[in-house]
RNA sequence: UGGGGCGUCGCCAAGUGGUAAGGCAACGGGUUUUGAUCCCGUCAUACCCAGGUUCGAGUCCUGGCGCCCCAGCCA
């Protein structure tokens, strides 16, 4: 196999595909397909299958069409397609011009369902969807014949074509296959393969057909019809496999590809089932799809996750059979090393508290350098106003100072970042006791070197306060206070939506920047030293501010060491 | 009690009978004008359990145990 650039770990469905090359099966060919529903937004989940697929396409010099199973109008809407068509080229994967749809093969999947009839292997059914399911069995017991499973072919082809043209309401009749009703497989107990459905125009063929076929008839058609080798999918699908291998066994298709099953992932503190996505955004837990705090590939967009960092999540994740649920650490330490790499240093204060520097002169100012990247000299260098009065961080000073307090107290030093040390010299408090500013001076001696006798251990980051521009700042947490909602849910009788973090989202109105981010552009990434990344939101906030959503925080060690009493 | 899967470090995960990779987390230490980054070190006599085969088993056999999925005219 092999390629020159990126390839992605090995795992049991590369071993297969090798064995496959070595025995010459498929002629050495290798086609997947990444089929969604477009019901609703791709997840992380999904981006674990589509690097899954396109990334075996690349590797093996293969194909991986971009196909959606729009077999069920009713749920599905162009919107999702859209929006899936825009997740999977931001993930970083293309597809040529064509897009598949299983609508396409509507005509085809209607004439093999004609040849299933026609071979006896299919027949229509006119018990309603209750009675369907008393005559299934139980898992444990097996199922009874339908009474109209002997319909003759010439019954069941006058029947079907009548499906097709109308002639009977929605529930009325279906198509199924004739298998086994007392298979131990559920799945192989006549299976329904088409359902009549009036009035829902589908999206790509508007009202052209009234019965719909099912994914089990149409997913292994579309396969045989794409020339797809390998089709892979979830786990789930594992018990599907024969009625997938039944459907391509008994109908005249051009090849016959293996289905391989692999498992779905499980993050900690987020829920990854289409209907609880659809639910938190239908029901206004969130904001939409792309909240920064859905686990969605729109939301992870919105967030600042760089597409590369999605990709190298997967890659770490590996494919196995094994129920898996990942900790969110991974994720995020994904996402700092891509960011950690590329990001551009800048400073911002998200809870200003105001500081004069008295025995800086009163309408004075300067311009120092201040490198883009500590460690990379190729992004360059800006420029950093520094005057009077700036703002520090609140969290940066106190009064008092607890062991190993390395920031700003009263009568102490601190580095102000790229400027000056600085000493404070008098606290300023309100009414109320609580400090809005502090006196202090600076060590004009103290400009890029440090000073004699002394050690200054700290370092803090600081905007210039007549030149610093104010913006909003959202603080984003995981959305989930526990790291399995759904498991919670069910241990203790609740709805998952009970488990949602109040403070997932903290909204800081009155943020100061740096003036270099004045001009940053929808999407554009940045490090706030010593706070995190973070990312320029398209909207707008109050008073026409600028957004910026944290993409994640940097490590932190002193956390720790505070609250171990440090 | 039917059928299909899965069980290797806190979380992922290599391993394909020859004597337990790697990543994340954690814990020590060093460098540092980001308590970041970076660097160094520690971290499974042990692979769900019990027997067995073998010179040798996470890998093979037998029997248990645990967990996940399946009874849509959803995918």
């Amino acid at each position: 196999m092999g390629s020159n650039e990126t390839t992605a770990p090995t795992n049991f469905i590369r071993h297969i595909i090798d064995a496959d090359i070595a025995a010459g099966k498929n002629g050495g060919r290798v086609a997947t397909r990444f089929p969604p529903e477009p019901n609703g937004y791709l997840h992380i989940g999904h981006a674990k299958s589509i690097c899954l697929n396109f990334g075996l396409a690349r590797d093996y010099q293969g194909t991986c069409n971009l196909r959606f199973d729009d077999t069920n109008p009713h749920k599905e809407n162009q919107e999702f397609v859209s929006a899936i068509q825009d997740d999977v080229r931001w993930l970083g994967f293309g597809w040529g011009d064509k897009v598949y749809y299983a609508s396409d093969y509507f005509d085809q999947l209607y004439r093999f369902a004609v040849e299933l009839i026609e071979k006896g292997l299919a027949y229509v059914c006119d018990l309603s969807a209750e009675e369907t399911r008393a005559y299934r069995g139980t898992l444990t017991e097996p199922g009874r014949e339908s009474p109209y499973r002997s319909r003759s072919v010439a019954e069941n082809l006058d029947l079907f074509q009548r499906m097709r043209a109308g002639e009977f309401p929605d529930g009325a009749r279906v198509l199924r296959a004739r298998i086994d009703m007392a298979s131990p497989n559920i799945n192989l107990r006549d299976p329904t393969l088409y359902r009549i459905r009036h009035g829902v125009v589908h999206h790509q063929t508007g009202a052209e057909w009234c019965i719909y076929p099912m994914y089990d008839f149409t997913h292994p058609i579309s396969d045989a019809l794409e020339g797809i080798t390998h089709s892979i999918c979830t786990l789930e699908f594992e018990d599907h496999r024969p009625l997938y291998d039944w459907v391509l066994d008994n109908i005249s298709v051009p090849c016959h590809p293996q289905q391989i099953e692999f498992s779905r992932l499980n993050l900690q503190f987020a829920v990854m089932s289409k209907r609880k996505l659809t639910q938190l955004v239908d029901e206004g837990f969130v904001e939409g799809w792309n909240d920064p705090r859905m686990p969605t590939i729109a939301g992870m967009r919105r967030r600042g996750y760089p597409p590369a960092a999605v990709r190298e999540f997967c890659d770490r994740i590996g494919i196995t059979k094994a129920d898996n649920t990942v900790e969110m650490s991974l994720l995020e330490n994904t996402v700092r090393d891509d960011l950690n790499v590329h990001a551009p240093r800048r400073m911002a204060v998200l809870h200003p508290l105001k500081v004069v520097i008295e025995n800086y002169p009163e309408g004075q100012a300067e311009e120092l350098p201040a490198a883009n990247h500590p460690q990379d000299p190729a992004l360059g260098e800006r420029s950093i106003p520094f005057c009077r009065e700036i703002y520090i961080d609140a969290e940066d000073f106190r009064e008092e100072a607890p062991a190993k307090f390395k920031r700003l107290v009263a009568g102490g030093e601190v580095r102000l970042r790229y400027a000056y040390v600085i000493r404070c010299d008098q606290v300023i408090k309100n009414a109320q006791g609580e400090v809005i500013e502090l006196r202090c001076s600076y060590d004009p001696d103290t400009l890029g070197v440090n000073p004699e006798g002394r050690k200054i251990k700290g370092v803090i980051h600081w905007v210039s306060a007549q030149h610093g521009a104010e913006a909003e700042v959202r603080l984003y947490d995981r959305l989930f206070s526990v790291a399995n909602p759904d498991g919670a849910a069910a241990k203790e009788g609740k709805d998952y939506k009970e488990f949602i973090n109040p403070d997932s989202l903290r909204t800081l109105t009155a943020c100061m920047l740096e003036p270099a981010l004045a001009g940053a552009q929808s999407g554009e990434l940045f490090q706030f030293e010593r706070e995190g990344y973070f990312c320029l939101d398209p909207a707008q906030g109050a008073g026409g501010k600028p957004i910026w959503n944290r993409t994640v925080t940097l490590r932190d060690s002193w956390t720790k060491i505070e609250q171990q009493g440090g």
